[in-house]
DNA sequence: AAACCCGTTGACCGCTTCGGTCAATCGTGA
DNA sequence: TCACGATTGACCGAAGCGGTCAACGGGTTT
């Protein structure tokens, strides 16, 4: 299957990944429709099983796409040498949302996969990788002198990043309901307040 | 509809909700299957079109039902007398997991609404009494003057409304990869050290 | 020009499920 | 025994499902 993928357009297998990504995440896996799938993807029903095989393989490919596609780009583009913790966790919610830009229906999905039965491999590989992967980039060459004494490091982290995302999940329901395109720019430079309550709040003074 | 409805069993009514708001929130409002729903509420597909007339009447009865009585229930329950905004937040947020654990759907059911296009009777209801609730539960008879000056108020509630709501989504994630039921009582418990980072974080000394 | 190749199409298959109906059945109080 | 409202589930025509495959178009080789 994927040596015959390696062939395909890029820009027409990303159209049929956005719009696979749409059609799973707005529906269970059975009621999910290859037609719809084709339809929006602008592409003939033949040439979808063609490259995917079949409805099970499409699924398939797509879990292991959105899990894989996140931690490559995140992996590449951030850099490890910016050593405060705020501009890092900005910077990766950043690299995230350049990956949702590009493939829109990834939130939808990633969540409902968990009310499906995915491949046990699948299962196993996140698992394995999550906790390595969460330690690199949120842990490793991070100064946690900056920190007020007393802190509990990793929940602190958890509430800069909630917040971060909360900020996003609010600008993009706010979106739907004005039926506005999203300005991926304009949400990056709305953090900021937000950041810097949070650095006043959690770091030592002269430090900020 | 509303007549009949009065003289439908309760706990036979709670069941038909639950057992919508699961296939709604899990499919788009055309995939969602009536048969489906009378087979989890345990129902003859007959009784339910003899109470809801149509499949859109159930979906346009269940959007109803899930704002007001999320509204009903916390403008009944919250304690009005306390004017500690961590204490009131959380006071809420418990009160939200109550009505989650009658009505578990309510939450994927909620998010699903957002890609349909509702009543427009519902919406105008909702922009029109959501800004008042809000100044009601989260603003009046609070005591600001435990904050330390020049913190933006409106957005530092949010961080904290958004760490519970996170956590609490933490939670459910990892109950729903092990398998386990939700333990609500846990729930809460766990949330006391993130609330005690942000009073530290917000509060003048000696206010915490 | 003829033959061949290959990415692509969409009509078509047998089958399941859809929303909704309604005659039949059940349970209970008179 | 009868009456009556609550409840059932077999049934309807229609629609949609995943998947197949003969045919097509346009480029390259003979």
């Amino acid at each position: 299957m994927d040596e015959k993928l390696k062939k395909l357009d890029p820009g027409k297998l990303d159209r049929i990944i956005n719009s696979a990504l749409e059609e799973f995440g707005r529906n269970s896996y059975e009621k999910a429709s290859t037609n719809n799938i084709v339809k929006n993807a602008g592409i003939s029903k033949g040439l979808l099983f063609h490259y995917f095989k079949s409805k099970r393989g499409l699924y398939d490919y797509l879990e292991k796409f959105v899990f894989q596609k996140m931690v490559d780009v995140i992996l590449e583009e951030t850099d490890f040498d910016e050593t405060d913790i705020f501009n890092r966790i900005k910077q990766i919610a950043i690299i995230k949302m350049g990956v949702l830009a590009r493939y829109p229906g990834i939130e939808t999905f990633s969540k409902a996969i968990y009310n499906e039965k995915s491949l046990a491999e699948m299962k196993k590989m996140i698992e394995e990788m999550v906790p390595d992967i969460y330690h690199q980039i949120y842990v490793k060459n991070i100064d946690t002198s900056r920190f007020k004494d007393g802190l509990d490091f990793e929940k602190t982290i958890k509430i800069i990043q909630w917040t971060i995302e909360k900020y996003g999940e609010e600008q993009m329901v706010s979106a739907k309901k004005t039926g506005t395109d999203l300005d991926y720019s304009k949400i990056v430079s709305g953090i900021d307040p937000y950041m810097d309550i949070l650095r006043r709040a959690f770091c030592k003074k002269g430090e900020m």
